[in-house]
DNA sequence: GTGTCATACGTTTTT
DNA sequence: CGTATGACAC
């Protein structure tokens, strides 16, 4: 392998003079480079790396198959980011490559930090080595700087966040002289990501969509967008790859050095790539017939949970068509969670169809582990109330005589409005909560206002960045003077800023305006003029005290602006870690996440998107009803496959939990304002009975159980007859109970013994047994017939005008038609 | 330019 | 029902 690398372009700095001074190939030891200490490493035991060991044999597999084209089909918790990890150690260790020939994309930037500290882990000491591991989109920012000129851009073009973009798009639809109300800039906005998901420019995109937004011009209004963005010398999220691909497309020569330069490929999350991050993987993977793809994949279709956009499950189905000769490989090992929640995940996803089909196992089973719970509660109220008394109780540790952590808890939620009852609830307890993925620090007014201060120091041509800040703190450069401004420079093709030098010169302004825009440009001037003398901090506290905008909110008596001022400080804090101000807004564009305080015990609360690829002692599942969870959007816009994505959101949901499960449903839910009767989720009914228990005893179903005063819920306090009426359903359903199954709404599932292992039917094995419930039609007839005269304690009386099973529906007297479980109601 | 009223809307989210 | 955004008046 001596010379191999001699004809090989190298781009990057580091091995650029090492290419000058030393021979090719990576040094042997003694060397600083990552590499060198990965092959220390492998030589202090030539015979089985410690990297290697202590893998299982399907990972070790995944490791060792380093050349040609692998898919590594990893369920969760299987160790996927291990495999991941360990075999960029062992392309190292065994000398293939430099650290600067992998290419390793990740879809979050956490993921991708993550992967650096644990590479660092295996091979000694910091990652630098490893300049193109990272998101899709921080690489193709790297690749589009040095070949910005082909697409149109110089270097240092800005990236626009989503703001900035929906800010650009409604003065483009008010210049086209459209309403904006009519057409409004977000929805384009959300147009155009879609677009640029599926790899569509003006030219690609379909006749029906372009005529679907203002009045036909939608085509031109996305080509209006790109113009634009070009003249800003900009970029939206979307470009980051669909330049690099128009690259990669027009100039074959450049195409073929980085095919050069790639030698080894790694994607994670391969389930999660959209049409447009496909292109860009196959552009860079494949290669001409007897050249070795040394690519790998590594996803699992039962986690694919972003179809709605834009991901493409085809992807990972198709992989082996793409990559002739791939290799498959199977982790089905689970590390993570029990064999109950194991099996109740693997029965439940084993009813969506199209899967590879993988089996998830574990060989630790203890008699103690408990099975997935399921609750049921008469409102959200409860239900958060239930759940906080749980949680409470796992941190007393009376239930298992262990206390736990709230670090170890999570409560994952389908949709976020979801999450302010339990925030409600724990606020009451003094239960230390922490909402993760809600609103992200630099997406901060305060924030974005001093980072477009700082951009447009560093890019006078920020045209969005100079219309957002030159009146903020006020000074008296109001909507006419902008638009006046505004117009004058688009009619000369020049920057905002640079019109403003020249306008101050006219009299097209007025004295007032004239002298206030004199006074911005000078700033800007002087700080300009700093940026490369001036330590950056030091410049952005400059620029912050300057301009007035600290003042600003030290004047501000509301309550927020202190906190305004202490983000700020963090703000200024937070840029120690970069060399420059430009390196410091190039982070930020990029990740827009901060840090949280993990000294804080506190649980969790989340969605059940954010909650992927993370593992809890303990996750509760609220809310597992008919019409948020599936949500009936995800039922009426996307079919089948809107449920089985939803339907795979459940399976996230499951294996999230290591050791416990808890799963809950309401009757009633307040849906935009209004009180809905629910029906449990269908997921609820394909759950496997042998390893779910249905927990009656703390909640009393909602309160219908009435044993003793815990349960007491305030349809209890309410209504007079909640005695009498707390036997119907409630009885019924544990007069019905078997051994094995028990069965929670009245119905009779007599399925009392798992016949399938979970997991093993195939595709098209829909029949499963052994559910926790049979389908929505009972086995035993209903003890009412339509007509008949019921009451409702929240929607009052009425009469019944379907029956299905243990579900009728009735006309009620006020509240209209709705559904309801017959346990619910009481005949009259 | 700021504050107040009216109206619309109401999954999931990274980069 | 609650929030978020926008229009309009002061």
């Amino acid at each position: 392998m001596s010379n191999v690398f001699d004809d090989i372009p190298f781009f990057d700095e580091e091995p650029e003079q090492r290419r000058a001074s030393e021979p090719a190939a990576p040094p042997a030891a003694g060397g600083l480079g990552i590499a060198a200490r990965a092959m220390a490493a492998r030589d202090q035991n030539r015979a089985a790396p410690d990297y290697l060991s202590g893998l299982n044999p399907e990972q070790r597999e995944a490791v060792e198959t380093v050349d040609g084209p692998v898919l590594v089909l990893a369920g969760a918790g299987t160790g996927k980011t291990r495999v991941l990890t360990t075999r960029i150690a062992h392309i190292l260790a065994t000398g293939r490559a430099f650290p600067s020939q992998i290419l390793a994309v990740t879809f979050t930037n956490k993921a991708a930090r993550e992967m650096k500290e644990r590479i660092g882990v295996l091979v000694g000491g910091a990652v630098e080595g490893m300049p193109w591991l990272g998101t899709f989109h921080s690489i193709g920012v790297k690749l589009l700087r040095r070949h910005a000129e082909l697409a149109g851009l110089r270097s240092d073009f800005t990236i626009l966040d989503t703001d900035d973009v929906i800010r650009l798009i409604k003065q483009l639809i008010q210049a086209e002289g459209l309403d904006d109300k009519r057409w409004p800039a977000r929805q384009f906005a959300g147009m155009i990501d879609n677009w640029k998901n599926k790899g569509l420019t003006p030219k690609d995109i379909p006749e029906g969509d372009a005529r679907a937004f203002a009045n036909g011009k939608g085509r031109e209004l996305y080509r209006a967008y790109q113009d634009r963005l070009k003249t800003l010398n900009a970029c939206d999220f979307g470009d980051l790859l669909l330049h690099p691909i128009a690259i990669f497309r027009d100039h074959p020569d450049i195409l073929k050095e980085y095919h050069a330069k790639f030698r080894y490929i790694l994607v994670d999350e391969y389930q999660d790539t959209n049409t447009a991050q496909y292109m860009w993987l196959r552009l860079l993977a494949q290669r001409p017939k007897g050249v070795p793809q040394n690519v790998c994949c590594v996803g699992d279709d039962d986690q694919s949970i972003y179809g709605w956009r834009g991901a493409e499950v085809d992807n990972i189905l198709r992989f082996e068509k793409d990559f002739l000769g791939a290799r498959v490989i199977k982790l089905e090992r689970n590390y993570r969670s029990t064999e109950h929640i194991l099996g109740a995940a693997g029965h439940l996803i084993a009813h969506n169809e199209g899967r590879l089909g993988k089996t998830l196992f574990t060989d630790r089973s203890d008699p103690d582990d408990e099975k997935v719970q399921v609750h049921a509660a008469w409102d959200s109220e409860e239900e958060a109330r239930a759940v906080g008394e749980e949680i409470e109780r796992l941190q007393r540790g009376d239930a298992d005589g262990k206390k736990h952590a709230l670090n170890d808890m999570a409560i994952l939620v389908r949709a976020s409005f979801q999450m302010r009852e339990f925030e409600d609830r724990f606020v009451t307890l003094g239960l230390n909560y922490r909402v993760v993925g809600g609103p992200r620090f630099y997406e901060r007014l305060e924030i974005r206002d001093a980072m477009a201060y700082f951009r447009l120091v560093c890019q006078p041509a920020d045209d969005l960045a100079f219309e957002r800040i030159v009146n903020t703190p006020k000074r008296g450069l109001g909507d006419t003077t902008v638009r006046t401004l505004h117009d004058y420079a688009r009619a000369r093709d020049v920057p905002m800023l640079a019109a403003a030098s020249e306008i101050i010169e006219t009299d097209e302004l007025k004295p007032k305006a004239r002298k206030a825009l004199f006074d911005v440009i000078q700033s800007f001037r002087n700080w300009q003029e700093r940026l490369e003398k001036t330590p950056h901090i030091e410049l952005a506290e400059q620029i912050l005290e300057e301009s007035g905008y600290t003042d600003m909110w030290k004047n501000d008596k509301s309550a927020e602006a202190p906190g305004r001022l202490e983000n700020l400080k963090e703000l200024i804090r937070s840029m120690e870690a970069f060399e420059s101000m430009r390196g410091f807004l190039e982070h930020v564009s990029l990740v827009m996440d901060a840090e949280q305080n993990e000294d804080l015990d506190a649980v969790s609360i989340m969605t059940l998107h954010s909650a992927k690829g993370l593992e809890f002692d303990t996750v509760f599942l609220p809310g597992w009803e008919e019409g948020l969870f599936p949500h009936q959007r995800a039922l009426d816009e996307g079919g089948r496959s809107g449920l089985e994505e939803e339907r795979r959101l459940a399976y996230v949901g499951i294996t999230r939990a290591k050791r416990r499960c808890h799963i809950w449903f309401v009757s009633n839910r307040r849906i935009h304002g209004l009180w809905q009767s629910t029906m449990p989720s269908r997921f609820l009914d394909e759950l496997p009975a042998h390893h779910v228990d249905v927990a009656a005893s703390e909640s009393n179903y909602g309160g219908y159980g009435g044993r003793g005063g815990y349960g007491q819920s305030r349809f209890d306090k309410a209504d007079p007859f909640a005695n009498t009426y707390s036997t119907p359903g409630w009885k019924r359903a544990q007069a019905n109970q078997t051994n094995a199954t028990r069965d929670n709404w009245g119905t009779r599932s007599g399925h009392a013994v798992e016949r399938i292992g979970y997991g093993e039917n195939g595709p098209r094995g829909r029949t499963i047994e052994g559910e926790l419930v049979a389908k929505s039609v009972a086995e035993t007839p209903s003890q009412f017939t339509l007509g008949d005269r019921v009451f409702h304690i929240k929607f009052g009386n009425g009469n019944i005008a379907a029956i299905e099973g243990n579900k009728l529906t009735i006309d009620f007297d006020k509240a209209g038609q709705k559904r309801v479980l017959e346990g619910f109601v009481e005949r009259v």
